[in-house]
DNA sequence: CCGTTAGATTGACAGATATCGATATGGACA
DNA sequence: TGTCCATATCGATATCTGTCAATCTAACGG
């Protein structure tokens, strides 16, 4: 049966929306926000995010080859993507799919947003 | 007399602006957008932007303070949002006048996007 | 010119991070 | 129950990064 495998749950994260130009960061909203940036801030992660994103769900084994990196790598990615909230991953079989976790992406770009 | 000061010019990238779930990224591009998202993957980085967005424009002076970081630390992240493209410093007499680089933040607001 | 001041650069250092090989874990299936 | 396989974790390592003190540079005021 189908299990979401038990990461951070983001779901109740108050990252609140108010752009970055509205008025200055917390601190905490700050650590928050980074956590995610920097999840996306590193180019095998963001080509690794764009695969899942673009295929809807991916299996950890399709991600190796195309990113050309060894399985612990690619595990060490999904972790801290997962971890920042912007993936979950739901064990099916023998294989994890991940998909991009909803709403958490949404908060980033609306950091970004114009005031 | 004002003075842009010389940091890499990005207004001729073009970091596209495809949203990362419609197609997969390029290495290339996933170079450059990790750029990016890693500037802003940093909190104080993240504040002394949104600062700076905030204000308008800001002078490095003013930012020691409200980031409680030294002089040089100041100096070392107003270079790497710089070089990333997202702000850009003019000399003013014996200040320097941070302000948002224009088109860059959208740029990776795009990448957000849903498809 | 000379001191003063804002900012950049340099050098050092501690802590984080990306990577891989080896190993552990935990289902699936025979 | 035992084997196999996908994934996670561990350990090691090289590199990168955030930070500050010290120094350099450039510009302003006298």
């Amino acid at each position: 049966m189908a299990k979401v495998l038990a990461t951070t749950d983001h779901t109740t994260d108050e990252l609140c929306c108010a752009p970055l130009s509205e008025h200055p960061l917390s601190v905490a909203d700050a650590d928050e926000a980074a956590k995610i940036f920097a999840a996306l801030g590193d180019p095998v992660r963001l080509r690794l995010f764009s695969i899942i994103a673009t295929e809807g769900e991916a299996c950890s084994c399709n991600l190796e080859g195309p990113l050309d990196r060894s399985q612990p790598t690619i595990s060490h990615h999904t972790k801290i993507l997962a971890e920042a909230g912007l993936i979950e991953g739901e064990k099916r079989g023998r294989w994890v799919w991940w998909s991009v976790a909803p709403g958490r992406l949404e908060a980033a770009a609306a950091l970004l947003r114009q005031a």
